[in-house]
DNA sequence: TCGACAGTTAGCTAACTATCAAAATGAGTC
DNA sequence: GACTCATTTTGATAGTTAGCTAACTGTCGA
């Protein structure tokens, strides 16, 4: 759980994330997406396999990537189920729920 | 986002909001909750503020954490709906989008 | 087997994070 | 004003992360 929120706090990582759900690609591929140096990217993928988001293949010369969207998605909904989330709409501050000492809500 | 996901990458941070969620406390009480000393639970309470998933209040002597629950339903449901996510009950790989190399699913 | 190509590993630095004890701040109380 | 309590800030230390270059591994084609 940790692992899946930490590969996504980042930036990059997310971003692969997304071009991965448009469909499997290759390591280099990926890089090409991104100013960084492939060893960087590497780790990067090191991360998304250790949270379990991605899984690899090889084809010949090159490794494809594939997300992994039923963990992604274990992680993130069982989270946001948790909250009580994804059906409430505007919920601005606590549920306020019983013995909850009353404020003034400026917001 | 970064500092969402940077924020819920730590157990410690999860909890607190999963306190809060039952209704604001102060940071005295929620560090009760924990075996950490108080400084470092106020690092967390600060990377969480960081993030804007909680706001505070002083009440006399001390602080009362609240939860912005809206903050991290944005931030979760945002990044789940971009993913197609929480409609989707059991996808095991990629959609499989077109423009798809064809590989042998050795799962 | 050799050379080229695709990725990863190794080794390093700089920056960040988590943690603590101790000191400082802010808000009530006397 | 001084005292006390609750919380934060400071300063130190240990561990982690992102990034790089250089070197290595594995695969393909000649």
């Amino acid at each position: 759980m940790s692992s899946v929120f930490k590969a996504l706090s980042d930036p990059t990582r997310r971003r692969v994330l997304q071009l991965l759900r448009g469909g499997p690609m290759t390591a280099g591929d990926l890089a090409q997406h991104f100013d960084v140096s492939k060893p960087t990217m590497s780790a990067h993928f090191a991360v998304l396999k250790e949270a379990d988001l991605v899984h690899t293949e090889r084809s010949g010369k090159s490794i494809t990537y594939y997300l992994k969207l039923s963990v992604l998605e274990e992680a993130l909904m069982g989270f946001v189920h948790t909250f009580g989330l994804g059906s409430t709409a505007e919920v601005t501050s606590a549920p306020v729920p019983p013995g909850n000492r009353k404020k003034a809500t400026s917001t």
